[in-house]
This record gives C-alpha cells, sequence and structure tokens, in this order.
DNA sequence: ATCGTGACGAACG
DNA sequence: CCGTTCGCCACGA
C-alpha cells in the first residue's frame, strides 16, 4: 500500500473529482462543490484548487465548468482566461444570456 | 510551526 | 443599489 494511513485524501482531489462529474452543459460554484466535499466553508481552497492545475491537468478537468455564485467568470485579473472559460461554456452550450455576463443557475446549474 | 495568499461567499453600511 | 470588509479553508515558503 502507499499510503495506509492517509486519513483525508488532498483537497485538490476532491476537488477534481467533483468537477469531473459535472455534465456537459451545466455548470456549478465554488461553494457547491465544497458543501459537497463537507466543507461549505472552504470554497476559497476551491478556487485554489482548481488554480492550481497544470496545462496538462485542464485538459481531463472541465475546470470551466466551475464558476462563482454571481453566476459569472470570477477571476481577478487574467481576463484571458476567463475569456477562454467563457468561450468553452459557450461552445457546451451554456450563455451568459442573463446580460452583464451573468448566467441562469435555473437553466444551468448542476447543484447535486 | 507561523505567515501570507487566493479562480469564494456572505454580510455590512 | 454599490463598493467594501470580514471570515472561511487549504497550501507553499
Amino acid at each position: 500500500m502507499k499510503s495506509p494511513n492517509s486519513k483525508s485524501p488532498n483537497f485538490y482531489e476532491s476537488v477534481y473529482a467533483v468537477v469531473k462529474k459535472i455534465p456537459k452543459g451545466k455548470v456549478t460554484t465554488y461553494g457547491h462543490i465544497a458543501l459537497l466535499l463537507g466543507n461549505p466553508r472552504a470554497a476559497r481552497a476551491v478556487g485554489y484548487a482548481l488554480n492550481s492545475l497544470k496545462k496538462d491537468r485542464e485538459s481531463k478537468i472541465p475546470w470551466q465548468r466551475v464558476i462563482n455564485r454571481q453566476g459569472r467568470i470570477s477571476f481577478k485579473g487574467d481576463t484571458f482566461r476567463a475569456e477562454l472559460q467563457k468561450k468553452i461554456l459557450h461552445t457546451e452550450g451554456v450563455f451568459f444570456d442573463l446580460g452583464d455576463d451573468q448566467l441562469d443557475f435555473g437553466k444551468y446549474g448542476w447543484f447535486p
């Protein structure tokens, strides 16, 4: 066994696992992922985990399906990344057509 | 081990 | 309504 006594799996892996479960055409929020992990307050940590994704990993994990509670992309300064995310979601059939770059959670939201 | 940081969220004025 | 502040959690140096 590699790690017989690893009591808690890396938070990152848990986040990735949940993100992978998000069906195409749907999106969820950082806070909800944290909630699924059992830490509704760990939204920041979730964002931190996705930020730690490497390029190689990005192609395996649908990070673009995770947005903030406001129904929009929340990047701080990486506008380039934000535009990319928006573009990918557009390809998957998700549109920010509520105005002001907001999307309708009632239509695209995935909150199991 | 302590400090600072960050793709958040909710509350406050 | 808007902008701002505080709290939350995990990770790296």
